[in-house]
DNA sequence: GTCCC
DNA sequence: TTCCATGCGCG
DNA sequence: GGGACCGCGCATGGAA
């Protein structure tokens, strides 16, 4: 979704340290307004330490920096992006395959036993998966989404997010989000323990096994998000699913009809009823414009997230939520001027 | 690797 | 069977 | 000089 940080090349050591900062360094200069002409002019950055201010000159004084050169150059860098364009399989994926000897699509396709269900989900739609949704195509998925949603139970709330409801042009999938009034956040009805805010220590869960969760023992969010995928499946419209659990369900699907020919990334997350604006306002983004009312609610002594909104003691302890009945009920409490979504493309 | 303490 | 760590995708 | 770096849902596989 954002500017590509030209394919980040994983080969050397510790990666995940290399690609948080090359990333940061890169999402500063892609978003900073003005020219970069030196080094020293791109050090002033928040982000950009020596090294990379080292690189910056190198690449206007040579048109080329030596050390990416030698990396493209790699095979084993060669063969790790193009098994990544594989949804599912990442770095630690990659190498492993790397390491059996398979480096190509082609060979991965003669060795399906090496794939889980969503690397194999992956590898049958990698081209489709990498073609862009046209506008056009993601309101049609709208539209069927919600009447297909409202026709299940008309009590569902539902809204796309993501970059289609800013207003872009194509998107990469189409994020949907869902509440039900039988859904909040107090689990009334679930008995499950849930959390309000996400501030808490935020361990993994351990979600019992997708096939307890499709059984009868299955919470109310289970029930309410697996009602709404079964239904679009019934018609075909859903046709994969590469993960799905309680509150999220990643999957595939495709419009009926001969014009639509490629299979799309769909996501399904079902909110408690009561964070359901400040979800649609999270998902939305961007992450830049989330980065920044999350940066003023701060400085009003609010906390936001995608959980809700929640003002500061003076001790720096989050209160209570605040109630919000509307998105736009969050810009007005943090007297922020409100902005339509197709001007949060930050 | 960069930032911040 | 349950618990836990790891890998992955995502805004 | 030395630690922190986003946080979370889900799948999976090995440990308890």
């Amino acid at each position: 979704m954002c500017a590509d940080s030209s394919s980040t090349p994983s080969t050397f050591s510790s990666d995940s340290k290399f690609s948080s900062t090359s990333r940061k360094a890169a999402s500063v200069l892609s978003h900073h307004p003005e020219r970069i002409t030196s080094g020293e002019q791109a050090r002033q950055l928040a982000g950009i330490g020596r090294k990379i201010a080292d690189k910056i000159d190198e690449f206007l004084q040579t048109g080329h920096l030596r050390k990416l050169d030698k990396i493209r150059a790699s095979d084993v860098a060669v063969a790790t992006a193009e098994l990544s364009r594989v949804s599912g399989i990442g770095p630690a994926k990659a190498r492993q395959l790397i390491d059996g000897g398979v480096r190509t699509l082609e060979e991965l396709r003669a060795r399906p036993e090496l794939l889980n269900r969503h690397q194999t989900l992956g590898l049958r739609y990698v081209t489709e998966f990498e073609s862009r949704i046209p506008r056009q195509e993601a309101a049609a998925i709208e539209r069927h989404v919600l009447h297909r949603v409202a026709e299940l139970d008309g009590r569902y709330r539902a809204t796309v997010c993501g970059s289609y409801r800013r207003g872009a042009e194509s998107s990469g999938d189409v994020d949907l989000l869902i509440t039900h009034p039988d859904y909040t956040s107090d689990g009334a009805e679930t008995g499950r323990r849930r959390t309000v805010d996400g501030a808490e220590t935020g361990r993994g869960r351990s979600a019992a096994g997708s096939a307890t969760a499709r059984g009868s023992g299955r919470s109310a969010g289970g029930r309410l998000l697996g009602a709404v995928v079964d239904h679009l499946s019934q018609d075909g419209f859903v046709t994969d699913t590469l993960s799905q659990g309680d509150s999220k369900f990643m999957g595939v699907c495709r419009l009926p009809g001969a014009q639509y020919t490629t299979h799309r990334r769909l996501d399904i997350r079902l909110v408690p009823h009561d964070q359901y604006h400040c979800a649609v306002l999270y998902f939305t983004g961007s992450d830049e414009f989330n980065r920044q009312m999350r940066a003023h609610a701060l400085e009003q002594g609010f906390t936001l997230n995608e959980y809700g909104l929640r003002p500061l003691g003076t001790t720096g302890v989050a209160g209570e939520p605040v109630p919000v009945g509307s998105e736009r009920e969050v810009f007005e409490y943090l007297q922020y001027p409100y902005r339509p979504p197709e001007q949060r493309n930050l």
